[in-house]
DNA sequence: TGACATTAATTGCCTAAGCAAATAATATTT
DNA sequence: AAATATTATTTGCTTAGGCAATTAATGTCA
Protein backbone atom coordinates (compact mmCIF):
# COMPACT_ATOMS: atom_id res chain seq x y z
CA UNK A 1 0.00 0.00 0.00
CA UNK A 2 1.83 2.56 -0.88
CA UNK A 3 1.83 6.31 0.29
CA UNK A 4 -2.32 6.50 0.46
CA UNK A 5 -3.08 10.15 0.65
CA UNK A 6 -6.18 11.59 2.17
CA UNK A 7 -6.29 14.55 -0.54
CA UNK A 8 -7.50 13.45 -3.73
CA UNK A 9 -4.24 13.65 -6.14
CA UNK A 10 -5.58 16.13 -9.75
CA UNK A 11 -3.79 12.94 -11.65
CA UNK A 12 -3.66 9.51 -10.55
CA UNK A 13 -0.09 9.17 -11.52
CA UNK A 14 1.36 5.53 -10.15
CA UNK A 15 4.72 5.79 -11.49
CA UNK A 16 6.63 8.32 -10.57
CA UNK A 17 6.83 11.43 -13.61
CA UNK A 18 10.19 10.96 -15.43
CA UNK A 19 11.77 14.13 -14.78
CA UNK A 20 13.34 15.81 -17.69
CA UNK A 21 17.20 16.36 -16.51
CA UNK A 22 19.03 15.72 -19.52
CA UNK A 23 18.10 16.68 -23.36
CA UNK A 24 19.63 15.95 -26.48
CA UNK A 25 19.83 19.28 -27.89
CA UNK A 26 22.01 20.12 -24.51
CA UNK A 27 23.42 17.18 -24.00
CA UNK A 28 27.43 16.93 -22.54
CA UNK A 29 28.94 13.39 -21.36
CA UNK A 30 30.79 15.27 -18.91
CA UNK A 31 27.40 16.67 -17.09
CA UNK A 32 26.17 13.00 -16.73
CA UNK A 33 25.90 10.82 -14.18
CA UNK A 34 26.49 8.18 -15.85
CA UNK A 35 30.13 9.17 -16.63
CA UNK A 36 30.89 10.96 -13.40
CA UNK A 37 29.71 7.54 -11.81
CA UNK A 38 32.12 5.64 -14.11
CA UNK A 39 34.87 8.14 -12.84
CA UNK A 40 34.60 7.19 -9.31
CA UNK A 41 34.15 3.85 -9.86
CA UNK A 42 37.41 3.44 -12.07
CA UNK A 43 39.45 6.01 -9.32
CA UNK A 44 38.05 3.29 -6.66
CA UNK A 45 39.08 0.00 -8.63
CA UNK A 46 42.33 1.22 -9.09
CA UNK A 47 43.32 2.40 -5.94
CA UNK A 48 41.88 -0.93 -4.82
CA UNK A 49 43.77 -2.70 -6.85
CA UNK A 50 46.95 -0.67 -6.08
CA UNK A 51 46.61 -1.69 -2.35
CA UNK A 52 45.76 -5.22 -3.11
CA UNK A 53 48.94 -5.68 -5.00
CA UNK A 54 50.77 -7.31 -1.55
CA UNK A 55 48.45 -9.80 -1.79
CA UNK A 56 48.22 -11.31 -6.07
CA UNK A 57 44.55 -9.99 -5.98
CA UNK A 58 42.74 -8.26 -8.74
CA UNK A 59 40.21 -6.26 -8.24
CA UNK A 60 37.82 -8.65 -9.89
CA UNK A 61 38.68 -11.17 -7.40
CA UNK A 62 38.35 -9.69 -3.89
CA UNK A 63 34.51 -9.76 -3.89
CA UNK A 64 34.10 -13.81 -4.99
CA UNK A 65 36.77 -14.32 -2.08
CA UNK A 66 35.53 -11.87 0.23
CA UNK A 67 31.93 -13.50 0.20
CA UNK A 68 33.40 -16.80 0.44
CA UNK A 69 35.10 -15.99 3.66
CA UNK A 70 32.00 -14.70 4.90
CA UNK A 71 29.80 -18.05 4.25
CA UNK A 72 27.57 -16.21 1.70
CA UNK A 73 27.76 -18.29 -0.75
CA UNK A 74 29.69 -21.58 -1.52
CA UNK A 75 28.78 -22.26 -4.96
CA UNK A 76 29.50 -21.27 -8.15
CA UNK A 77 25.95 -20.19 -9.02
CA UNK A 78 25.76 -18.53 -5.51
CA UNK A 79 28.75 -16.77 -6.06
CA UNK A 80 27.68 -15.57 -9.54
CA UNK A 81 24.79 -14.24 -8.53
CA UNK A 82 26.21 -12.72 -5.18
CA UNK A 83 28.53 -10.84 -7.30
CA UNK A 84 26.28 -10.58 -10.35
CA UNK A 85 28.11 -11.98 -12.46
CA UNK A 86 27.64 -14.94 -15.35
CA UNK A 87 28.09 -18.65 -14.25
CA UNK A 88 31.16 -18.92 -17.04
CA UNK A 89 32.77 -15.68 -16.03
CA UNK A 90 32.35 -16.92 -12.36
CA UNK A 91 34.22 -20.33 -13.91
CA UNK A 92 36.84 -18.79 -15.25
CA UNK A 93 37.32 -16.63 -12.23
CA UNK A 94 37.92 -19.19 -9.84
CA UNK A 95 40.18 -21.10 -12.61
CA UNK A 96 42.15 -18.41 -12.02
CA UNK A 97 42.04 -18.43 -7.85
CA UNK A 98 41.92 -21.81 -7.57
CA UNK A 99 45.59 -21.58 -9.85
CA UNK A 100 46.97 -19.03 -7.22
CA UNK A 101 46.06 -21.77 -4.78
CA UNK A 102 43.62 -19.41 -2.76
CA UNK A 103 40.56 -22.07 -3.09
CA UNK A 104 39.37 -25.16 -4.26
CA UNK A 105 36.91 -27.19 -5.85
CA UNK A 106 34.40 -30.00 -4.01
CA UNK A 107 32.09 -32.08 -5.85
CA UNK A 108 29.17 -32.34 -3.71
CA UNK A 109 28.11 -35.29 -2.73
CA UNK A 110 24.65 -34.51 -2.05
CA UNK A 111 23.84 -32.52 -5.41
CA UNK A 112 26.41 -33.90 -7.64
CA UNK A 113 25.86 -31.15 -10.31
CA UNK A 114 26.94 -28.22 -7.92
CA UNK A 115 30.98 -27.69 -7.21
CA UNK A 116 31.70 -26.37 -3.68
CA UNK A 117 34.24 -24.37 -3.21
CA UNK A 118 36.44 -23.68 -0.37
CA UNK A 119 39.18 -21.30 0.76
CA UNK A 120 42.39 -22.81 1.47
CA UNK A 121 44.25 -21.33 4.18
CA UNK A 122 46.00 -18.56 2.46
CA UNK A 123 42.79 -17.76 0.53
CA UNK A 124 41.44 -17.25 4.16
CA UNK A 125 44.75 -15.22 5.01
CA UNK A 126 43.99 -12.78 1.67
CA UNK A 127 40.57 -12.11 2.51
CA UNK A 128 40.86 -11.39 6.29
CA UNK A 129 42.78 -7.97 4.92
CA UNK A 130 39.74 -7.11 2.43
CA UNK A 131 37.01 -5.02 4.80
CA UNK A 132 39.78 -2.43 6.16
CA UNK A 133 40.68 -2.04 3.21
CA UNK A 134 37.64 -1.63 1.06
CA UNK A 135 36.30 0.65 4.27
CA UNK A 136 39.71 2.53 3.71
CA UNK A 137 39.32 3.34 0.33
CA UNK A 138 35.50 4.62 0.20
CA UNK A 139 36.37 6.27 3.52
CA UNK A 140 39.16 8.42 1.71
CA UNK A 141 36.67 9.12 -1.23
CA UNK A 142 33.91 10.24 0.78
CA UNK A 143 36.33 12.75 2.73
CA UNK A 144 34.62 16.14 3.51
CA UNK A 145 31.23 14.41 3.47
CA UNK A 146 29.37 15.01 6.55
CA UNK A 147 27.21 11.84 8.08
CA UNK A 148 24.15 13.25 6.79
CA UNK A 149 25.54 13.69 3.51
CA UNK A 150 27.02 10.18 3.47
CA UNK A 151 23.20 8.91 4.25
CA UNK A 152 21.29 11.19 1.92
CA UNK A 153 23.88 10.08 -1.14
CA UNK A 154 23.33 6.68 -0.24
CA UNK A 155 19.73 6.57 -0.19
CA UNK A 156 19.77 8.63 -4.02
CA UNK A 157 22.00 5.40 -4.97
CA UNK A 158 19.33 3.20 -3.83
CA UNK A 159 16.78 5.25 -5.14
CA UNK A 160 18.83 5.06 -8.40
CA UNK A 161 18.96 1.15 -8.39
CA UNK A 162 15.09 0.82 -7.73
CA UNK A 163 14.82 2.44 -11.14
CA UNK A 164 16.67 0.50 -12.61
CA UNK A 165 14.52 -2.11 -15.17
CA UNK A 166 12.98 -4.44 -13.36
CA UNK A 167 15.04 -7.85 -15.00
CA UNK A 168 18.39 -6.57 -13.22
CA UNK A 169 16.97 -5.41 -9.82
CA UNK A 170 14.86 -9.09 -9.88
CA UNK A 171 17.82 -11.24 -9.97
CA UNK A 172 19.23 -11.19 -6.72
CA UNK A 173 18.61 -9.89 -3.33
CA UNK A 174 20.19 -6.50 -4.21
CA UNK A 175 18.99 -4.16 -0.86
CA UNK A 176 18.85 -6.59 1.98
CA UNK A 177 16.21 -3.99 4.05
CA UNK A 178 14.98 -3.33 0.92
CA UNK A 179 15.21 0.76 -0.88
CA UNK A 180 14.58 2.60 2.31
CA UNK A 181 16.63 1.90 5.23
CA UNK A 182 18.44 4.93 5.26
CA UNK B 1 38.57 31.18 -1.99
CA UNK B 2 36.70 28.47 -0.35
CA UNK B 3 33.97 29.54 2.21
CA UNK B 4 35.68 31.89 4.41
CA UNK B 5 34.38 32.05 7.82
CA UNK B 6 34.28 35.16 9.71
CA UNK B 7 34.54 33.50 13.16
CA UNK B 8 38.17 31.60 13.83
CA UNK B 9 38.10 27.74 13.27
CA UNK B 10 39.29 25.19 16.14
CA UNK B 11 41.58 23.74 14.44
CA UNK B 12 43.15 24.98 11.01
CA UNK B 13 42.83 21.69 9.38
CA UNK B 14 43.33 22.12 5.28
CA UNK B 15 42.67 18.96 4.54
CA UNK B 16 39.25 17.50 4.80
CA UNK B 17 39.45 15.08 7.88
CA UNK B 18 38.87 11.57 6.59
CA UNK B 19 35.24 10.23 7.65
CA UNK B 20 35.09 6.97 9.06
CA UNK B 21 32.09 5.20 7.49
CA UNK B 22 33.15 2.18 6.84
CA UNK B 23 34.46 0.03 9.82
CA UNK B 24 36.51 -3.62 8.99
CA UNK B 25 34.49 -4.97 11.58
CA UNK B 26 31.21 -3.78 10.50
CA UNK B 27 31.74 -4.35 6.43
CA UNK B 28 28.77 -5.38 4.43
CA UNK B 29 29.98 -5.14 0.32
CA UNK B 30 25.88 -4.25 -0.20
CA UNK B 31 25.95 -1.21 2.29
CA UNK B 32 29.30 0.42 0.39
CA UNK B 33 29.26 3.07 -2.03
CA UNK B 34 30.98 0.97 -4.68
CA UNK B 35 28.60 -1.86 -5.08
CA UNK B 36 26.05 0.75 -5.41
CA UNK B 37 27.21 2.87 -8.02
CA UNK B 38 28.07 -0.45 -9.98
CA UNK B 39 24.69 -1.99 -9.71
CA UNK B 40 23.34 1.84 -11.26
CA UNK B 41 25.86 1.47 -13.81
CA UNK B 42 25.78 -1.86 -14.89
CA UNK B 43 21.72 -0.99 -14.86
CA UNK B 44 22.20 2.04 -17.25
CA UNK B 45 24.93 0.34 -19.55
CA UNK B 46 22.38 -2.73 -19.86
CA UNK B 47 19.84 -0.24 -20.86
CA UNK B 48 21.81 1.79 -22.93
CA UNK B 49 23.00 -1.65 -24.65
CA UNK B 50 19.40 -2.66 -25.11
CA UNK B 51 18.48 0.91 -26.96
CA UNK B 52 21.37 0.40 -29.40
CA UNK B 53 20.62 -2.48 -30.60
CA UNK B 54 19.05 -0.92 -34.00
CA UNK B 55 21.87 0.82 -34.14
CA UNK B 56 24.28 -2.54 -34.08
CA UNK B 57 26.75 -0.12 -31.56
CA UNK B 58 27.82 -1.42 -28.03
CA UNK B 59 27.86 0.09 -24.93
CA UNK B 60 31.80 0.97 -25.39
CA UNK B 61 31.44 2.03 -28.66
CA UNK B 62 28.91 5.25 -28.37
CA UNK B 63 31.35 7.41 -26.39
CA UNK B 64 33.86 7.75 -28.79
CA UNK B 65 31.46 7.95 -31.57
CA UNK B 66 30.00 10.76 -29.99
CA UNK B 67 32.87 12.48 -29.47
CA UNK B 68 33.72 12.02 -33.16
CA UNK B 69 30.49 13.96 -33.86
CA UNK B 70 31.10 16.64 -31.72
CA UNK B 71 34.31 17.11 -32.63
CA UNK B 72 35.83 16.72 -29.50
CA UNK B 73 38.72 14.65 -30.93
CA UNK B 74 39.83 13.29 -33.72
CA UNK B 75 42.81 11.64 -33.27
CA UNK B 76 43.33 8.29 -31.76
CA UNK B 77 45.44 9.46 -28.84
CA UNK B 78 42.82 12.04 -28.01
CA UNK B 79 39.91 9.63 -28.22
CA UNK B 80 41.67 7.40 -25.68
CA UNK B 81 42.32 10.48 -23.50
CA UNK B 82 38.63 11.79 -23.65
CA UNK B 83 36.94 7.97 -23.32
CA UNK B 84 39.54 7.48 -20.63
CA UNK B 85 40.64 4.40 -22.47
CA UNK B 86 44.29 3.10 -22.69
CA UNK B 87 45.39 3.96 -26.30
CA UNK B 88 45.64 0.13 -27.29
CA UNK B 89 42.29 -0.21 -26.01
CA UNK B 90 41.27 2.31 -28.57
CA UNK B 91 42.64 1.04 -31.77
CA UNK B 92 41.34 -1.75 -31.28
CA UNK B 93 37.32 -0.26 -30.29
CA UNK B 94 38.22 1.78 -33.72
CA UNK B 95 39.23 -1.16 -35.54
CA UNK B 96 35.86 -2.14 -34.84
CA UNK B 97 34.01 0.95 -35.53
CA UNK B 98 35.56 0.93 -38.62
CA UNK B 99 34.65 -2.77 -39.95
CA UNK B 100 30.91 -1.45 -38.78
CA UNK B 101 31.80 1.09 -41.80
CA UNK B 102 31.02 3.17 -39.02
CA UNK B 103 34.27 5.65 -39.46
CA UNK B 104 37.51 5.66 -41.27
CA UNK B 105 41.53 5.99 -40.59
CA UNK B 106 43.41 9.14 -42.54
CA UNK B 107 47.13 9.74 -42.00
CA UNK B 108 47.87 12.96 -41.04
CA UNK B 109 49.71 14.81 -43.32
CA UNK B 110 51.03 17.38 -40.94
CA UNK B 111 52.34 14.57 -39.04
CA UNK B 112 52.72 11.93 -39.69
CA UNK B 113 52.66 9.67 -36.37
CA UNK B 114 48.58 10.93 -36.34
CA UNK B 115 45.78 9.38 -37.91
CA UNK B 116 43.05 10.99 -37.96
CA UNK B 117 39.74 9.82 -37.19
CA UNK B 118 36.60 10.73 -39.43
CA UNK B 119 33.46 9.64 -39.54
CA UNK B 120 31.27 8.18 -42.32
CA UNK B 121 27.71 8.93 -43.35
CA UNK B 122 27.06 5.79 -41.56
CA UNK B 123 28.88 7.14 -38.52
CA UNK B 124 27.24 10.31 -38.15
CA UNK B 125 23.43 9.22 -38.83
CA UNK B 126 24.63 6.33 -35.76
CA UNK B 127 25.94 9.13 -33.73
CA UNK B 128 22.97 11.88 -33.97
CA UNK B 129 21.05 9.56 -32.48
CA UNK B 130 23.01 8.87 -29.00
CA UNK B 131 22.36 12.46 -26.85
CA UNK B 132 18.77 11.80 -26.77
CA UNK B 133 18.64 7.99 -25.84
CA UNK B 134 21.46 8.37 -22.90
CA UNK B 135 19.36 11.67 -22.08
CA UNK B 136 16.43 9.12 -21.80
CA UNK B 137 17.75 6.08 -19.93
CA UNK B 138 19.51 8.84 -17.47
CA UNK B 139 16.39 10.54 -17.32
CA UNK B 140 14.54 7.21 -16.62
CA UNK B 141 17.06 6.77 -13.70
CA UNK B 142 16.48 9.73 -11.76
CA UNK B 143 12.53 9.04 -11.89
CA UNK B 144 11.75 10.79 -8.61
CA UNK B 145 14.60 13.15 -8.05
CA UNK B 146 13.62 16.74 -7.68
CA UNK B 147 15.87 19.32 -9.82
CA UNK B 148 17.51 20.24 -6.02
CA UNK B 149 18.50 16.68 -5.11
CA UNK B 150 19.72 15.94 -8.81
CA UNK B 151 22.08 18.95 -8.53
CA UNK B 152 22.62 17.45 -5.03
CA UNK B 153 23.80 14.21 -6.49
CA UNK B 154 26.08 15.76 -8.89
CA UNK B 155 28.10 18.04 -6.54
CA UNK B 156 27.82 14.77 -4.22
CA UNK B 157 29.62 12.76 -7.47
CA UNK B 158 31.62 15.85 -8.50
CA UNK B 159 33.28 15.60 -4.63
CA UNK B 160 34.09 12.28 -4.82
CA UNK B 161 35.85 12.70 -8.52
CA UNK B 162 38.16 15.59 -6.44
CA UNK B 163 39.22 12.77 -3.71
CA UNK B 164 40.11 10.43 -6.70
CA UNK B 165 43.39 9.63 -6.39
CA UNK B 166 45.11 12.62 -8.32
CA UNK B 167 46.88 10.75 -10.44
CA UNK B 168 43.94 9.41 -12.52
CA UNK B 169 41.94 13.35 -11.46
CA UNK B 170 44.83 14.74 -13.38
CA UNK B 171 45.14 13.05 -16.78
CA UNK B 172 42.84 14.40 -18.66
CA UNK B 173 40.23 17.78 -18.46
CA UNK B 174 37.64 16.02 -15.84
CA UNK B 175 35.46 18.36 -14.90
CA UNK B 176 35.07 21.87 -17.35
CA UNK B 177 33.82 24.39 -14.93
CA UNK B 178 35.58 22.98 -12.00
CA UNK B 179 34.29 20.53 -9.47
CA UNK B 180 31.76 23.35 -7.70
CA UNK B 181 29.36 24.48 -10.72
CA UNK B 182 26.66 22.74 -8.91
C1' DT C 1 74.25 17.72 -37.15
C1' DG C 2 73.79 13.78 -34.19
C1' DA C 3 72.38 11.61 -29.91
C1' DC C 4 68.60 11.35 -27.09
C1' DA C 5 63.96 11.90 -25.56
C1' DT C 6 59.14 12.20 -26.51
C1' DT C 7 54.88 11.14 -28.84
C1' DA C 8 51.48 8.37 -31.81
C1' DA C 9 49.88 4.25 -33.05
C1' DT C 10 49.96 -0.56 -33.20
C1' DT C 11 50.55 -5.32 -31.50
C1' DG C 12 51.01 -9.26 -28.21
C1' DC C 13 49.75 -11.09 -23.91
C1' DC C 14 46.85 -11.13 -20.00
C1' DT C 15 42.39 -10.66 -17.20
C1' DA C 16 37.68 -10.02 -17.66
C1' DA C 17 32.66 -10.38 -18.71
C1' DG C 18 28.56 -11.66 -21.66
C1' DC C 19 26.11 -15.03 -24.61
C1' DA C 20 25.11 -19.45 -26.36
C1' DA C 21 25.77 -24.24 -26.63
C1' DA C 22 26.95 -28.60 -24.50
C1' DT C 23 26.94 -31.87 -20.69
C1' DA C 24 25.55 -33.91 -16.59
C1' DA C 25 22.58 -34.41 -12.76
C1' DT C 26 18.31 -33.66 -10.49
C1' DA C 27 13.03 -32.54 -10.55
C1' DT C 28 8.68 -32.71 -12.43
C1' DT C 29 5.10 -34.45 -14.95
C1' DT C 30 2.39 -37.69 -17.44
C1' DA D 1 8.97 -45.63 -15.15
C1' DA D 2 9.73 -42.69 -19.13
C1' DA D 3 9.72 -38.33 -21.10
C1' DT D 4 10.42 -33.70 -20.18
C1' DA D 5 11.98 -29.68 -17.83
C1' DT D 6 15.05 -27.43 -14.89
C1' DT D 7 19.51 -26.54 -12.74
C1' DA D 8 24.71 -26.46 -12.25
C1' DT D 9 28.79 -26.16 -14.40
C1' DT D 10 31.83 -25.88 -18.10
C1' DT D 11 33.57 -24.40 -22.66
C1' DG D 12 33.92 -21.71 -27.12
C1' DC D 13 33.36 -17.33 -29.15
C1' DT D 14 33.15 -12.47 -28.83
C1' DT D 15 34.00 -7.65 -27.06
C1' DA D 16 36.61 -5.22 -23.90
C1' DG D 17 40.44 -3.08 -21.27
C1' DG D 18 45.20 -2.75 -19.10
C1' DC D 19 50.28 -3.14 -19.52
C1' DA D 20 54.49 -3.60 -21.97
C1' DA D 21 57.15 -3.71 -26.05
C1' DT D 22 57.74 -2.18 -30.81
C1' DT D 23 57.94 0.94 -34.70
C1' DA D 24 57.82 5.29 -36.80
C1' DA D 25 57.91 10.14 -36.67
C1' DT D 26 58.87 14.41 -34.40
C1' DG D 27 61.34 17.46 -30.84
C1' DT D 28 65.18 18.82 -28.02
C1' DC D 29 69.65 19.68 -26.82
C1' DA D 30 74.64 19.60 -26.67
Amino acid sequence: MPKVSQTPLPPPTKVPTAAVFYRAESYRPEDSIGYLMRIVLSGLAHEIERQLEPSDLTNAQWLPLLKLHMGDGGTVAELARGCRLDAGAMTRLLDRLEAKGLCRRVRSVADRRVVNIELTDEGRSAAVDIPALLSGVQNACLAGFSAEEFETLKSFLRRMVANAPTKLASTSPLIPGGPNEA
